[in-house]
DNA sequence: AACCTGACTCGCC
DNA sequence: AGGCGAGCCAGGT
C-alpha cells in the first residue's frame, strides 16, 4: 500500500461530526513528519465523495484556504451540516471536536 | 534522472 | 515570543 492510499484510508476513518489535523493523519500513517505530505496527497486525488478531506484541518483549526470543493468557504459549510462548531469564520472548535485518536493504517 | 515544490509541523535560535 | 530550517513523498519540469 503507497503512502497516499495510507492517507485516503486514515482520512476515512474520521468519524463524522469531528475533524483531524494534518498531523493526527501523519501519525495514524506511522510517521507524524508525513503531515505535508498528507496534504500534498488530499490535494492531488481527493476521490470526491469517498474521502472526507474536509474533516482535515491545520493544527490550529484553521481550514485550508486552497480547498477544492469551491473554497474554504465550502468546506465550512460541509462542516457546520455536520454539527461542527467554529470559534471564528476559519477555524474549527478544535477543544470540541478534534478527534482522540486515529487507528494506526498498516 | 535530478531538482523543485506543495492542503504541514515541530524544534531551535 | 516570533521567525527560520529541516524532514517526509510523489509528480511535474
Amino acid at each position: 500500500m503507497t503512502t497516499f492510499e495510507k492517507v485516503y484510508e486514515a482520512v476515512r476513518l474520521i468519524p463524522r461530526g469531528s475533524v483531524a489535523t494534518y498531523g493526527q493523519v501523519a501519525e495514524a500513517l506511522g510517521n507524524r513528519r508525513l503531515s505535508r505530505v498528507v496534504g500534498y496527497a488530499l490535494h492531488v486525488n481527493p476521490e470526491p465523495g469517498v474521502i472526507p478531506c474536509h474533516r482535515v484541518v491545520r493544527r490550529d483549526g484553521a481550514v485550508s484556504p486552497a480547498f477544492a470543493f469551491g473554497g474554504a468557504n465550502r468546506q465550512v459549510e460541509l462542516l457546520r451540516q455536520e454539527g461542527v462548531a467554529f470559534v471564528d469564520e476559519t477555524h474549527v472548535d478544535m477543544a470540541h471536536h478534534r478527534v482522540r485518536a486515529l487507528p494506526l493504517i498498516v
